[in-house]
DNA sequence: ACCTGAACACCGTTCAAGT
DNA sequence: ACCTGAACACCGTTCAAGT
């Protein structure tokens, strides 16, 4: 009875106990991301899903900050990138950009890391790469197109966290409708009147919107 | 010689000791985060700056998440915004935006709560509130002109937020640039060749365009 | 009504000690 | 080389007790 034998089977992917190593910590990072949103991607909630202690995790990871970079990477693993017959460049654009709002939206933690992280791991080049092949295609060259990647990726990362951080906290949505209720008509007159337009959450088309706002304003100041 | 007078110099703005006060509160909270960044902003240091404990803070302010949103407020209290002889719709729109953008440069940490703050304030109001009519000057109105405003505040704090966060931790700055440099140029042949397009900082001239750009888009769409 | 101390349930990170 | 326990220096928030 000295040794209690150490086999569950329970717990989602651990068969006996599989050694530690940076893949296994940032798969189960991300899972705890999905799970728990952001609150969920700390060093003692990660150690603990993995019976371990914290300090275990530093042998393969330096810090929260770097492993919130892999992390972010790891689940970007998930964007589809449409081939080259899906349709014209401007459609495959507006595809990646797509696939990329699904997979923040998906876990609204991630939404968040993709806003406060610099995105550096392989999966985030890539995407970075397929949107500036893109806009090499439509005629879109040199600094635009490297501003250009960056500000429609910054628009689809903020569009998936603003969402998400909705869903999450209903309280802070009922905040906001209330003031904008309660808004003084005389003091914000402009922001009353719109106040329908700018509360309306059918993402998608806002979402296309912003694209087309932004594809159009480069390709113009090309010109 | 029982009422102190309350004429003190010294300390940056407490005599003796002022009595507690959301305001106080608020606004040390915000000196804090320009000293310190985000990590300045807890419960527990302001507390300790105001010369008392934690729980003291909780009779003016339900928790850090509503703090956060008064400090936010209250630092876009330095926002100028033009006055109606300073030029066309188009350059007292480019004014406030630049000015918003200076204010969230002088402290990093409101840089970071404007993109992850929900923006209810006065201020932030006043804010949106002119942008508004500046774009229903330039006829940009109703869905386009409700949209367009928050994509040119969210361009204008991400702006500030890359830039702060580049500043602030130097380290991870010298991860990207040693990232891009050793850059595999088959696998991602056009960040390769726009390295320096992507990294270059000259704030000021990428700001103007991101701004040009999405204002042409709008009112593009528009006609 | 306002303020406080103490406690609860958490953090990230380090480091000496074990295997 | 890898893992661990224990410790350090922090968190936000609550609550009974004081004034």
């Amino acid at each position: 009875m000295n040794n209690p034998p150490k086999t569950v089977i329970s717990r989602r992917s651990r068969p006996a106990k599989e050694p530690l190593s940076k893949d296994l910590i940032v798969k189960t990072a991300l899972e705890l991301l999905k799970n728990e949103g952001s609150a969920g991607l700390s060093m003692r909630k990660i150690a603990k899903a993995l019976d371990t202690g914290p300090s275990s995790l530093y042998v393969y990871v330096t810090n929260l900050q770097e492993l919130s970079a892999y992390v972010l990477d790891y689940g970007l693993d998930k964007v589809v990138f449409p081939s080259s017959q899906d349709g014209s460049w401007k459609t495959r654009l507006f595809d990646v950009l797509n696939s990329y709002l699904t997979v923040l939206y998906e876990s609204p933690g991630i939404a968040e890391l993709s806003l406060t992280t610099i995105p550096i791991g392989p999966h985030s080049l890539a995407i970075t790469e397929y949107i500036l092949q893109r806009l090499q295609e439509g005629g879109i060259h040199s600094t635009s197109a490297a501003w250009g990647a960056d500000l429609l990726l910054l628009y689809a990362s903020s569009v998936a966290f603003e969402q998400s951080s909705r869903d999450q906290k209903g309280t802070t949505l009922l905040a906001i409708s209330s003031s904008y209720q309660s808004l003084d008509a005389i003091q914000y007159p402009m922001i009353a009147s719109l106040r329908n337009e700018m509360t309306s959450s059918d993402g998608e088309e806002r979402f296309r919107w912003g694209l087309e706002v932004i594809l159009h304003g480069i390709l113009l100041k090309q010109e």
